[in-house]
DNA sequence: TACCTTGTATTAGTAATCATAATACAGATA
DNA sequence: TATCTGTATTATGATTACTAATACAAGGTA
């Protein structure tokens, strides 16, 4: 999977190269089980340090996307990804973005046919707005 | 509105303040052209900084939620609420979640139907999971 | 044994953020 | 004149974030 970086932006490289993680899970570009490139291999193709890929993974670990094996290195989770409850950040999150749209005139119907495209493709996100 | 801060947690005290506002807006506590109390007051009813207030103002005013008037302080923003492009960094974040939801196993249907119960009370949040 | 790989703990240093405070100013209003 | 708005400025202290360099532990393999 492709990972690119903007070194130059204000988000951490990190925090962006954990979020390309997730949407790549998210779409199914890293199958469950798919093994990830190692902390030092992934920190050279990338140009960074290992140890903010390592932060990544680790940071991916602690939320239950990725299993890391110190031997055989990360993989995508395979199991018990539906955990029984989900992050109360994320709701938070969500609900704050939904009070967004609300505030700014987002009609219910569009917000639900624009979840339901996202979810189709998310690295393609929202092309109707 | 009552609006209440975590003075302990690690989510900035401005951050916290204009995330309260839009929810407020976004769920119609606070009406469109509804006055806002000026800094000076929020900060004392809070016991922050005026500054602290003046920078969440600030902030909702370049997001476009609220006008700034300097004679009459901030009110919730009348009209233009309906940005023609939604905002790049709104698409990306739902993006993400919905990344994050995917990933966790959540099902479309499921998704949508949050989304939706979300809309009709931001505040309330997402109760079904 | 020797060497490779894996993740990780430690340490360090730079930079940025955050909240606060004290003023001061501009403009409108009562 | 006195008082209310927002705001610009400057400073300060504390904390945290971010990245990096190095060394270590553990397992696999020739």
């Amino acid at each position: 999977m492709l990972i690119t970086l903007d070194m130059t932006g204000e988000e951490p490289i990190y925090l962006q190269l954990r979020n390309e993680i997730v949407l790549g899970i998210g779409c199914g570009l890293l199958a469950a089980g798919e093994a990830l490139p190692s902390v030092r291999q992934l920190a050279e193709d990338l140009g960074i340090n290992a140890m903010t890929v390592n932060k990544a993974y680790t940071l991916l670990k602690d939320q239950g996307f990725i299993e890391i094996d110190r031997r055989q290195g990360a993989r995508v989770r395979v199991a018990a990804q539906r955990t029984p409850h989900f992050p109360v950040l994320w709701q938070k999150q969500l609900s704050l973005l939904i009070a967004e749209a609300r505030a700014r005139g987002l009609e219910k119907e569009e917000l639900v046919a624009l979840c339901a495209q996202i979810f189709e493709n998310p690295k393609q996100g929202g092309e109707g707005l």
